[in-house]
DNA sequence: TACGATCGTCAACGTGGTTGACCAAACAGT
DNA sequence: ACTGTTTGGTCAACCACGTTGACGATCGTA
């Protein structure tokens, strides 16, 4: 029986979570904006991420945990917006092969330094130990290796 | 200048928290669905509980940070869904009161029992001075009052 | 009374997701 | 080598959620 703290309701933890995630995610967004960036949104840099050296939009797909349709989509608007470019695989002309350009390399490594420049700011307000306490914490109640990006659908949907 | 600890990349402390977020959310609808609320999102739970004892969609679209045509839109499915109800106000006949029915008041109530066990399985796990240290961190690093749902719309738009 | 602000709604659109259907290319079995 | 199945990409239709702009109807006030 769980014996509810009154002043503590669980429903604040996924909210505390959920604001914990969008300020770092508007900040990093903000100074990416700053940086040359302004069009990036908070989906593309996981998708930038998802697609590493080289992909195709159905491996993306599974990546990503949505249709192929829906990652060749996403991959239309990278591709207009300059940061991903396709290529036909030489060894397979079914196959189109995604790659990041070198605009999807920029933004990609400076959203790098602006996380890591923010997990820096948390470590000043509340100290080194809390933050990484922070992480081992999360890891421990979370599977591991989850990485699942169809979050518009999935909230709404 | 952020010394980058190459074994604590920034990029993760986001998706942990939204891997956190997520498992919450994911582990509450798995139990309401079975609890006879199968088709209730994770958007409407924080819409129920934004409307509170009667609003309107232009008041509830304001606390939640969209649109009052948005906000309309919401309130269309969860009247269909048989969560909210719309009534006359007798002394403003342009206002259209929006109240939470008595399913919308028993998901309600079960979402809270369930948050409630579900705080209390991370406790068991991590130990309840962590969870409340958790909330407490992240309380100093996040915005008070914070109350933000265009999820869909902020992450993909 | 007349004017401006507010409420709800309609319409059009953008983005992200889904399924189903389809063709072309690759693969595997006989 | 030919045939049948699987796979990759795309098109089409649809749904959920968000936006802005426009427009009547109603309320409050000068």
């Amino acid at each position: 029986m769980p014996s509810a703290d009154p002043g503590r309701p669980g429903f604040l933890l996924p909210l505390l979570l959920l604001a914990g995630f969008r300020t770092l995610i508007d900040d990093l967004h903000a100074e990416l904006a700053r940086q040359g960036h302004p069009e990036l949104r908070p989906l593309h840099g996981f998708v930038l991420q998802a697609v590493g050296d080289s992909t195709t939009a159905s491996e993306l797909g599974q990546r990503l945990g949505v249709s192929k349709q829906a990652a060749g989509k996403t991959v239309d608007r990278l591709v207009a917006l300059g940061y991903l470019e396709r290529a036909d695989d030489p060894r397979d002309a079914r196959r189109k092969l995604v790659r990041v350009t070198d605009r999807g390399r920029d933004g990609l490594h400076r959203s790098a330094v602006v996380f890591d420049e923010l997990r820096q700011r948390w470590a000043d307000t509340l100290g080194a130990d809390r933050v990484t306490a922070l992480e081992d914490d999360l890891r421990t109640v979370t599977p591991a290796n989850w990485f699942r990006l169809d979050v518009p659908g999935w909230f709404g949907g």
